[in-house]
RNA sequence: GCGCCCGUAGCUCAGAGGGAUAGAGCGUCGGACUUCGAAUCCGCAGGUCGCAGGUUCGAAUCCUGCCGGGCGUGCCA
């Protein structure tokens, strides 16, 4: 529709143009807006003020020279008018309307999806935690984020993969396999000084036990240098199991677990470094390696490889990065907690001066996640190896109110979440509106065929009797999801859907409640279930964009 | 100090490439179930969009400066 009347306009212009009762001017793009306001008709355009900026016409009678130039040959106009300082506001005729209905029941799963993308290939990398210890609350909201701007990304058309960077080498991983040791030592008996920079939690003991009753007291004996490393490794294999699957249960699931080690078994770290200084950003200060990063508008260069000879966790991100590139993806997304946007500078500076495009990586900055109770806050200290984790809330508030309350705010605004206010099955939590919406008409469909009334085929189907406002409107809502779903792909904004499908169960609710679906007046009841079976659909594809489930009965 | 993000109703937040009279929910108060699910609906009240300038036909939205809050500013990750 929005297709169709942008070039309606545009020949309207160009016919004004061709006969010269407008002077030569290019046509800037046409931007259709959807005003809140129903007077002021479906579709709005201010094209005629923008032309005004530049020609000595007022924007009414441009607008007048355009309207009157118009040809609408497929008669989906049914009023056009000139408002306020020029707008041209277009009512389309309720029959295009009704033939939207007729779009989603033939489209069902479908109905949303474009080819935007071309089917360009994106990857989106989130999550990403340590293998540590367990995925936190924090990790939740990234996991959420990243997943559903993955579907949405996918359901505009982009070919999308969806990946987890380990990093199983450094610093704190070292540190985790002496923990895991020290707490081994300590369970067979050995009066240990466990240090305070060390993991602390519970966890760290639990795998400690779980060396002791598989191999007792083997590695004891053994030099501590050749142990520790079999810590490590245990160490890691059991946590990133753990985080795997409480993934898997918050619906969460990767098409690739890319290992930092692999890259530097590939010699993937070094060799980009060596492939950076051949072009000159490289050079060597204070027995370091710097990469120049200031020539890309950093504040200050960037060490690579320190003076002990180590390399840095940023000299393995430029090989991973240049990685991504290599294998193929033409944007690159990273999901970030916020806490790490001082960092943004210095790996776009790396991709560039891997001659890549700047803007090829779109960093997604996630912003903290307040945990309450009641409006408390809730504490919480990793060093004590106190904190709510992930698992903790998936057991408490459930999957679908996680993922949803998570998604229902703008990535890089903190969120309060309040585990009491998650569980609440009020308009606090707007998961339930949803769903309750959804519920309901599954249950009126039931009720319908339980009187031997089957949701109707096309053809069969009297479409005009729906012509309460009400019913218009929630036509109309529906019409526009498409334009939701690529407007949130395209500024990289999962908050829209939730926002959306919020609007439209509040607005089948209202309905609901003011007339019945099922009545004594055949043709109507046919045109109703029609349009709630149309509903159902777009609720359905909606949740599941946001990996949230559509309950028929709850 | 410098950099990034945020300041919208009492509270939590929307506001869709500048658009017309800035919207929801919660909370207050008052109403609606013998009829398709009351996890719902309807109504009332609530605002100098942090402040001050600028850009223009038009600014919550863009620019500059200030105020307030968060985060960052390691040869940590």
């Amino acid at each position: 529709m929005k297709k169709k009347l942008t070039k309606m306009i545009t020949k309207a212009i160009q016919c004004c143009l061709d006969t010269h009762s407008l002077p030569f001017l290019e046509i800037p793009p046409i931007l259709l807006e959807l005003p809140k306001n129903s007077a002021h008709g479906d579709f709005s355009t201010n094209i005629a003020m923008v032309l005004a900026s530049q020609i000595e016409k007022s924007p009414y009678e441009i607008a007048s020279l355009i309207v009157s130039n118009m040809a609408d040959n497929e008669h989906v106009i049914q009023k056009v008018e000139i408002a306020g300082p020029g707008f041209i506001n277009f009512f389309i005729d309720p029959r295009v309307w009704y033939q939207t209905l007729h779009i989603i029941h033939e489209l069902r799963r479908a109905y949303g999806s474009s080819n935007l993308g071309q089917g360009k290939r994106v990857q989106v990398e989130f999550v990403s935690a340590n293998p540590t210890g367990p995925l936190h609350i924090g990790h939740g909201r990234g996991g959420a984020v990243g997943d559903c701007l993955a579907n949405i990304l996918k359901a505009v058309g982009y070919h999308v993969q969806k990946e987890y960077y380990i990093n199983d080498v450094g610093n704190q991983i070292d540190t985790l396999g002496q923990s895991v040791f020290l707490r081994y030592k300590q369970l067979l008996g050995e009066d240990i000084d466990f240090p305070s920079t060390y993991y602390q939690g519970d966890y760290i003991r639990d795998i400690a036990k779980e060396i002791v009753s598989k191999y007792n007291r083997k590695y004891l004996n053994m030099k501590e240098e050749d142990a520790i490393p079999i810590f490590t490794s245990y160490g890691v294999k059991h946590i990133l199991n753990s985080i795997k699957v409480d993934l898997e249960d918050f619906g969460v699931r990767f098409d690739n677990w890319y290992s930092e080690k692999e890259l530097f078994k590939s010699d993937a770290v070094h060799s980009t470094v060596r492939g950076l200084k051949d072009k000159e950003y490289i050079y060597e200060k204070d027995g370091a390696v710097w990469f120049r990063s200031t020539r890309f508008g950093d504040e200050k260069d960037r060490v690579v490889v320190r003076s002990t000879g180590d390399t840095t966790y940023f000299a393995s991100d430029l090989a991973y990065h240049k990685g991504k590139f290599e294998r193929g993806f033409e944007t690159i997304i990273d999901v970030w907690g916020a806490d790490h946007h001082g960092y943004v500078p210095r790996i776009q500076a790396g991709i560039q001066a891997l001659g890549y495009r700047k803007d090829a990586l779109k960093v997604i900055l996630i912003q903290m996640v307040n945990l309450l109770r009641e409006g408390k806050p809730v504490s919480m200290s990793t060093r004590a190896g106190e904190f709510v984790t992930l698992r903790q809330i998936l057991d408490e508030v459930g999957r679908d109110a996680a993922r949803f309350i998570f998604l229902t705010r703008r990535a890089d605004t903190p969120l309060d979440f309040d585990l009491e206010v998650a569980k609440k099955k009020t308009m606090d939590n707007p998961v339930y509106y949803v769903q309750y919406a959804h519920a309901r008409i599954c249950s009126v469909i039931k009720m319908a065929s339980e009187r031997n009334i089957a949701v109707p085929k096309p053809p069969e189907i009297c479409t005009h009797v729906l012509n309460l406002p009400e019913e218009l409107q929630l036509i109309k809502q529906m019409a526009i999801y498409p334009y939701i779903v690529e407007g949130s792909a395209y500024h990289f904004e999962p908050h829209r859907i939730p926002y959306y499908l919020t609007q439209l169960a509040s607005s089948f609710h209202g309905y609901y409640n003011k007339y019945r679906i099922l009545s004594h007046d055949s043709d109507l009841t046919q045109a109703r279930l029609y349009l709630v079976a149309a509903l159902k659909i777009v609720l359905e594809n909606g949740l599941d964009l946001l990996g949230v489930s559509a309950p028929e009965r709850m």
